[in-house]
DNA sequence: TTCGCTGGATTGTTCAACGATCCAGCGATC
DNA sequence: GATCGCTGGATCGTTGAACAATCCAGCGAA
């Protein structure tokens, strides 16, 4: 939600450069939330861990009220799990959440495959596709997991659908959380590197039918590694 | 996000009737928020309106805070827009949006029929035609809306996803709040009965290619004619 | 073992306050 | 007459404190 907004460029250059965006100061509620968010991606804050109000405001200075907003975002970006009169958890993955997130990012992502997308959108697609090369070739394994992200965050990005923008970047949140570097192997990234290659190739020649077949082929043989790591 | 929550049966009538679910009391800040989407669905509050806190706390007889934990519910809907330092006001149709509505629901009305899905849930689509017939029969243009609404949302029921449940909700608000029913007329209404039903009974021949097929140009011609009448 | 009570901890909600920000109005200046 | 700058009022953003409601663990009694 905080991540690809603003973006609104009008006429550029020609009414003059009169601001569009106000210069966007994030409140301290949203501030508290990014922070939040960063520590859930980076495992800091692991799935099942208690939140306390008071503690967390004291941590980060700020008020109650305050981090209870917070708190309400990322509930509602189901990273947190609020639980009535007894606190906010980090989410866990319960059962059938696995093929639920799945089935989501095969319901955008091969939609949008499907659609095609100007050739700048295509662009941002290949530029995914050799980032996750240079740090393959680095050895980069911190890298190749955002490359990969990117990359289906291009894909949607095809769509110019700000809401499914949001969407995706929700589903990539809760699966960073979720899926977390811990969990996941070099050999896990490998065989996906020439497969992304493959469709952003097929993207780029228009076949978009190929295009969305192996990109749905991808989704669901993730699912099933996935399913077969944590639990149904 | 607030509606089809808290069914979880789990061993139904095995180990006893433990009660699953804890009796969901909601709190004071979502009966606020119920009560504002209620009234956003009601068309009691227009698009563009500016909602102050202090005023709807003092309506409604709760703090201020409270009201602000209920903006923040559903300024993540979509329903309301903040502007910082400002005030929060009823969304109002931005360029782009129709088509960016359509999109979401082209990604996940589609990708859902042409999965197909339990017999249940085809039965419950069912029902929603069913429930059109009636209302037509009635000329209950109330009832009309509603079930095309029940319609649509059996169909991406048909995943059994809870996540694409509740997006599509929350794109059905968006909707109700958009294109309230003064806008559009019985006529809008005629032609898409009989086609709701010819979906339908090809979902149920298991003629899954030719739903979606249906659907999708359902939803693109209906784009158009919402496009037609608002702005671009 | 089970039941019921009790105390402590945490959440849910309210209230009052103050600085920050925006907006409309109004006068001064060129 | 149009632009600029100021000022006052309204509203938001945030804080801190307070109190009721709820839950949980522990403990004692039946």
């Amino acid at each position: 939600m905080a991540s690809a907004d603003q973006e609104k460029s009008e006429h550029p250059g020609f009414d003059g450069a009169r601001a569009r965006v106000r210069l966007r100061v994030p409140s301290v509620a949203e501030r508290v939330a990014e922070e939040l968010r960063y520590q859930l991606a980076e495992g800091f804050l692991v799935p099942g861990a208690k939140l306390t109000e008071a503690t967390i405001a004291e941590d980060l200075g700020v008020s109650r009220n305050t981090v209870r907003e917070a708190f309400a975002e990322l509930a509602g970006e189901r990273l947190l799990i609020r639980q009535p009169n007894k606190g906010v958890y980090v989410a866990t993955l319960e059962a059938g959440d696995i093929h639920d997130v799945y089935t989501v990012r095969r319901a955008i992502e091969v939609s949008s495959i499907r659609a095609g997308g100007s050739p700048e959108r295509i662009a941002a697609v290949r530029a995914a596709v050799e980032e996750g090369k240079r740090a393959a070739a680095a050895d980069d394994n911190e890298g190749l997991g955002s490359a990969n992200q990117h990359f289906h965050g291009a894909i949607v990005a095809l769509a110019e659908s700000n809401r499914l923008d949001t969407i995706m970047a929700q589903v990539l949140a809760e699966m960073r959380l979720y899926f977390h570097k811990a969990t996941m192997n070099a050999h896990f990234y490998s065989d996906w590197l020439t497969e992304n290659e493959q469709i952003c190739s097929a993207l780029e020649a228009g076949k978009l039918e190929r295009a969305g077949d192996l990109l749905l082929a991808y989704l669901n043989r993730s699912e099933q590694q996935q399913t077969a790591i944590h639990g149904a």
